[in-house]
DNA sequence: GTAGGATGCTAAC
DNA sequence: TTAGCCTCCTACG
């Protein structure tokens, strides 16, 4: 569930759900008691992404900062059920809930603080404004391999083990090519394709990468079976064949993740 | 019933 | 590089 994509998506369904509303906050489970009591009864006024991290906004210097990490997840809804031990943070009016279970980091933060954090993340391709370019410094000059550039926060926000794995397929790269043997070209391609591919994923709230001639409908072939949600080209695809050239996809970890290519596919 | 893995990240070594 | 965080779900007995 949780890269970008899905970060996004759950702040623009917080300002649909609460925007202008008072909210009431508790912690079933206990261990953000304290601070929701502190926003209990205010207004949020807004939500917003950046990257992996969701900022709730209930006034200039009191934000709460959310990030899901490999495990958190959302329930939303408009009744709320009876909350259970594992629910960290409830957000309720009367008409919509939000339950947050599993969170890394669940916290009230000041402005600067929250300032911080965007002072050490990367451009995120799902923020108006963000762009190549900064990015494109930090690649340009890296001995690192592109899969790891790519999972790399500072350099490049919201990218997670999905859209990584995709987007190097989908432009035939060889995940382990550094970063300085890229091209300018090769790199506006990726964020481009990235900006594309990432706002479909908020819009569907699902990641899918496969382009319409490659769908198992167009091709031929059964649907994907993987229940990660969306259709994709080599995400846990390991020892299956490839969409396109039939070789076998490989798989190997790579900074405590499992990395997915074609070795035919992706070349050097 | 239990083990293991998962779309993430950080602190500590 | 590794352990740890924290929850849910699947695969396997």
């Amino acid at each position: 569930m949780p890269e970008g994509h899905t970060i996004h998506r759950l702040a623009a369904d917080h300002r649909a759900m609460f925007a202008g509303e008072t909210v009431r906050a508790t912690s079933p489970q206990g261990k953000f008691s304290d601070s929701a009591a502190l926003i209990d009864g205010h207004v949020m006024e807004t939500a917003e992404a950046h990257g992996k991290h969701l900022f709730l906004g209930f006034g200039e210097d009191e934000w709460v900062h959310i990030h899901l990490g490999l495990f958190g997840k959302y329930t939303l809804g408009d009744t709320a059920p009876p909350p259970t031990e594992t629910v960290r943070l409830r957000l309720a009016t009367p008409t919509a809930f939000a339950d947050l279970r599993g969170p890394t980091a669940c916290e009230l933060i000041t402005g600067g603080e929250k300032q911080a954090i965007h002072d050490r993340l990367g451009p995120d391709p799902l923020r108006p404004g963000d762009g190549p370019d900064r990015a494109w410094t930090r690649v340009s000059r890296s001995r690192s391999s592109v899969a790891a550039l790519l999972m790399d926060q500072k350099v490049i926000a919201g990218v997670g083990n999905v859209y990584r794995a995709e987007v190097l397929f989908r432009h035939g790269i060889d995940p382990y090519r550094a970063g300085r043997d890229l091209t300018r070209r090769e790199w506006d391609a990726i964020w481009a394709d990235l900006v594309v591919l990432m706002h479909d994923g908020v819009r569907d709230n699902r990641i899918d990468t496969v382009r319409p001639e490659h769908t198992p409908e167009a091709m031929g072939r059964p649907p994907r079976v993987d229940d990660h949600g969306g259709e994709v080209y080599v995400y846990r695809r390991a020892a299956m064949p490839c969409h396109i050239c039939g070789d076998e996809i490989r798989t190997a970890g790579l900074a405590a993740r499992n990395l997915f290519w074609c070795p035919t596919c992706q070349r050097a």
